[in-house]
RNA sequence: GGGGCGUUAGCUCAGUUGGUUCAGAGCGUUGCAUUCACACUGCAAAGGUCACUGGUUCGAAUCCAGUACGCCCCACCA
């Protein structure tokens, strides 16, 4: 079968994945072997392919193929995540393009609005992993709002209300102004920013003069004032304290108080309190019983509880009251000053401190197996590096907010007493049940009412995206919802997961948490951890930046393969990847060198192969001395190599890996390799020798499979005729063949490739074309080696005759590979620059002899190195007497 | 403010218990080659005080301390 004359990778990578899929080769289901399983981190059901998924993708993919050739079940689960957020706000503003107001939905109406989007945008993701080749068994393709899961979340959040640790409370919360929910405090992401601090004075009740000054960066929430509070040590304002000050613009008088958080050094010494909008001042006003008036309103306009600016949004007010307070004499001075304001993670609004009543988690005595978990290494975090980060935030967690002011979501399964709506919110009996049914039950039971299923009203509230996602990794396989099944026993705990380090908290920890506490196992055994991708000025790829090169437009470009191969050199776990494409994307010249090293690696595949299939094989013709050469150090090669390779998955090394099977690919196999191999012009290979390239370079595409997929598919079904639902990926990869000699055999062939490279240079240095042929002579301890392997020489150096010889024959140029000299005769020599090049050589090899020697009549050193040391330094000792004795009797030949 | 990580060739990175002649790879650069699989090629070459300072050691890119620069995570000082 002989293949196209140029590879069309858009082509063929679209009909292997096919033949894959349709072949069932994707598919696991629970049987003798052992499994090996990996669920896919779900992306956001609204996502996109990036950067960060075809990094992170590739690595699972490559993991997954790999286990799959060494004889495992391995079973890959995908699917999406509903990302009640993101999702919730991209449908929101898909209708209002459409004219339509969610206001204007009923809940169940705005429900149909986002299932129809997510049937229609939901797979595209999906639909983008196959392209860059993942093995996934899309029949288990999973999603977080299925009805399994969605009762799962439900049954785990009763469960926990059950156990005590769901509780329901005010508190202050991250309120998200754009989003219109709460957040939890890893859903608020810290930014520097370059603000002012305002000092404002407001003047003391009942004089004409007196002022107090405070200073704020939020001079809006003034209007919120409740108290103004000095340090109880402060003797500066103690004679103020129990007066009032009046606020500034509404004339609202405020009590002066003293309170310990006050910090006397930080700007005038006196705090605004404004408990409705900071953290602190909340804490300060229960403590002193303060008003809290909330002057915003939940979309971060000022309520008409601020009386002023009332509707108009709060940045807007900060300037102009700030302008305000100016002209009412009130402002002392602005300065520059830079603090950090949080924001949405998702929306990027700034978050305001709000109180309210939201559902919470208590972290502290779930978390303890977790953390146990991963600090005694039944959890491996790779890099290891993150054990501390995880450990710092696993004893320092904080309860974990999990209502959202959503409606896409698992809705929270609380019930309210229609009767009890006129009470405060905080006032209301709730209970809690999986059905509206056992809620009621408890209802009655209760309030010994009798109440019917219309008399009750559930939470109107959602349940964050993450509170279903820690369930990933055993509910994908039904776990909670059919207990004890034969797939979730088999399949849990699973074997790896990859995922990026800015969802360690999220979700890793929270996974590792849900596994103890429902399955009481861990959920994975390894979490590789992948690095952040940067673009060419090492900035983070965002979406915000527009430097995040699109995927899909790569593989375009550069072929699944390549783009896989790109993204997966240099990349190592936990450590970032510097991407190269050019940082303007609007000028459409996309260009990755990475990726242009993947395709051409694969090009070098495909190269190979339409060599070696134009060798037209003779029957019956026997191994040439060459051939045999060739063929014994290929299969050691090879051997070391697979146990290389063995050694670079084992530590999850995965671009050590690659680089690995790539060099034995490009310069073993085909640079030596198969130009032993090649047939002299008009000759015919024989039909032994052929199939041993053939065996050899299956090994090698086996070895490449998992990385290039595509391409080593294409070449392996070309090389011999293949029957209809065999694949190179449901084989089973070599295993290192260990030989007793090999590594000798290796190294004295490195030897007779050094030999060759020097004799090479050598030439090209005196302007001999390499063509020419030349006599050699030899003076070498291991003359073997060279017998042994002339036949390698005669093919590269074009060699006329070899000699071995005790020195130099006059006329000859000298040079040396490790402890053997060599010497070619020149037409004319410069035996003036062959002495010089000589001495320079002594001159090293006297100096290293002198610092070895040093070495060895070191007495610590004898005492202390190990055996094995100081045996090498013998050995490099007498190597080093052995090449000085050449290199003086060069130089004495030279005369 | 607290914690963690990094700094090796022009660029991106390896360097896996301190000890092979350990200073490496790929890209880029510079020569040379060319009907013979591949210019998405082959052959060769140049290129580094391993950030800096000090310490431990017979021996340090590797271990320790400090300095400089860069990055990340955590944190309620207005």
């Amino acid at each position: 079968m002989s293949i196209a004359k140029t590879y069309n990778a858009a082509e063929r990578e679209e009909k292997w994945y096919q033949y894959w899929e349709t072949s069932g080769f994707f598919r696991s289901v629970p049987d003798e072997r052992e499994p090996y399983t990996i669920v896919i981190p779900p992306p956001n059901v609204t996502g996109m392919l990036h950067m960060g998924h075809m990094l992170n993708n590739t690595i699972q993919d490559i993991l997954i193929r790999r286990k799959r050739m060494e004889g495992y079940n391995a079973c890959w689960v995908p699917g999406t995540d509903h990302a009640s957020i993101a999702t919730e706000a991209k449908v929101v503003r898909l209708l209002r393009d459409q004219g339509i107001k969610k206001s204007d939905l009923t809940r169940d109406e705005f429900l149909k609005h986002a299932f129809a989007w997510k049937d229609k945008y939901g797979g595209i993701i999906l639909d983008q992993l196959r392209k860059l080749g993942a093995s996934c068994d899309w029949e288990r393709t999973r999603f977080t709002m299925d009805d399994d899961y969605y009762r799962a979340v439900i049954m785990v959040f009763c469960d926990l209300y059950e156990k005590g640790y769901i509780y329901r409370e005010l508190r202050m919360v991250n309120w998200d102004p754009s989003g219109l929910t709460a957040l939890s405090d890893e859903e608020v992401i810290h930014k520097e920013q370059q603000g002012k601090l305002y000092y404002v004075r407001y003047k003391v009740e009942g004089t004409s003069k007196e002022y107090v000054t405070i200073a704020t960066t939020r001079p809006e929430t003034i209007l919120g004032d409740t108290a103004i509070s000095v340090n109880p040590k402060d003797m500066r304002f103690m004679h103020l304290v129990g007066k009032k000050v009046i606020v500034p613009l509404i004339n609202r008088a405020i009590p002066i108080i003293a309170d310990d958080y006050v910090d006397m050094e930080f700007g005038t010494g006196c705090l605004k309190v404004t408990p409705a909008h900071d953290v602190n001042d909340y804490e300060i006003g229960k403590r002193h019983n303060l008003e809290t008036i909330d002057v915003l309103n939940p979309n971060g306009t000022m309520s008409e509880a601020a009386q002023l600016y009332i509707g108009e949004d709060r940045f807007v007010v900060r300037k102009k009251i700030s302008k305000d307070l100016e002209a009412a004499g009130h402002i002392v001075k602005i300065e520059d000053y830079k603090n950090t304001v949080g924001h949405s993670e998702r929306t990027d609004a700034v978050i305001e401190p709000r109180l309210s009543l939201q559902w919470w988690v208590n972290m502290k005595e779930i978390s303890k197996p977790a953390l146990t978990a991963v600090m005694d290494d039944t959890v491996n975090l790779i890099p290891a590096k993150f054990k501390n980060t995880y450990r710092h935030w696993m004893e320092n967690v904080k309860d974990w907010c999990i209502s959202r002011q959503l409606w896409w979501g698992q809705q929270i399964p609380a019930f309210y007493l229609n009767s009890e709506n006129e009470l405060p919110e905080h006032q209301r009996q709730f209970f809690v049940g999986v059905t509206p049914e056992i809620a009621l039950e408890k209802a009655r039971a209760k309030t010994g009412l009798d109440l019917k299923l219309e008399d009750l009203r559930q939470d109107a509230d959602v349940l964050d995206t993450w509170f279903s996602s820690w369930l990933w990794p055993f509910q994908v396989f039904k776990s909670l919802t059919e207990p004890g099944n034969a797939e979730a026993a088999y399949y849990y705990p699973t074997n790896d997961l990859v995922t990026g380090p800015d969802i360690l908290f999220f979700w890793v920890a929270r996974m590792i948490i849900a596994g103890y506490e429902y399955e009481g196992k861990e959920p994975f055994k390894n979490v590789y951890l992948t690095g952040l991708i940067r673009d060419a000025l090492g900035r983070k790829m965002s979406k915000m930046l527009g430097n995040s090169p699109d995927p899909l437009d790569l593989m375009a470009l550069y072929g699944a393969d390549g783009v896989r191969f790109g993204v997966l050199t240099s990349s190592p776990a936990g450590g970032d990847l510097t991407f190269d494409t050019p940082i303007d994307l609007t000028k459409k010249e996309l260009e990755s060198k990475l990726c242009e090293q993947g395709r051409n690696f694969r090009n070098k595949i495909w190269n190979a192969s339409n060599l070696v299939e134009g060798w037209v094989p003779e029957a019956g013709k026997p191994l040439t001395p060459l051939e045999k050469v060739a063929i014994n150090w290929m299969k050691r090669r090879l051997s070391a190599t697979a146990a290389e390779l063995a050694d670079h998955f084992e530590k999850f090394r995965i671009s050590d890996a690659l680089a690995t099977i790539r060099r034995t690919i490009w310069d073993e196999f085909c640079g030596w390799f198969l130009e032993m191999m090649k047939p002299n012009r008009d000759e015919a290979i024989g039909e032994a020798a052929r199939e041993q390239v053939v065996q050899l370079f299956e090994s090698l595409l086996q070895l490449a499979h998992p990385f290039v997929p595509f391409i080593t598919e294409e070449i392996w079904q070309s090389l011999r005729p293949r029957k209809e639902g065999e694949s190179i990926m449901m084989t089973l990869i070599p295993e290192p063949i260990v030989v007793g000699d090999d590594f000798e055999a290796l190294t004295a062939f490195e030897l007779v490739k050094d030999t060759v490279t020097a004799v090479r240079a050598f030439k090209a240095e005196k302007g001999i074309s390499n063509k020419e042929p030349i006599d050699l002579y030899v003076n070498t301890q291991s003359p073997e080696i060279f017998k042994a392997n002339l036949p390698v020489l005669e093919r590269f150096l074009g060699l006329r005759s070899m000699q071995f010889v005790d020195k130099g024959p006059a006329g000859t140029g000298s040079l040396r590979v490790l402890t053997t000299e060599f010497y070619i005769p020149l037409g004319d020599i410069d035996i003036e620059a062959e002495k010089a090049k000589l001495l320079k050589d002594i001159a090293y090899n006297e100096g290293f002899l002198v610092s070895i020697e040093k070495k060895l009549g070191n007495e610590k050193f004898m005492a202390n190195a190990a055996a094995a040391v100081v045996e090498s330094e013998l050995k490099k000792k007498a190597d080093a007497e052995a090449t000085l004795r050449l290199l003086r009797e060069s130089l004495a030949g030279l005369g």
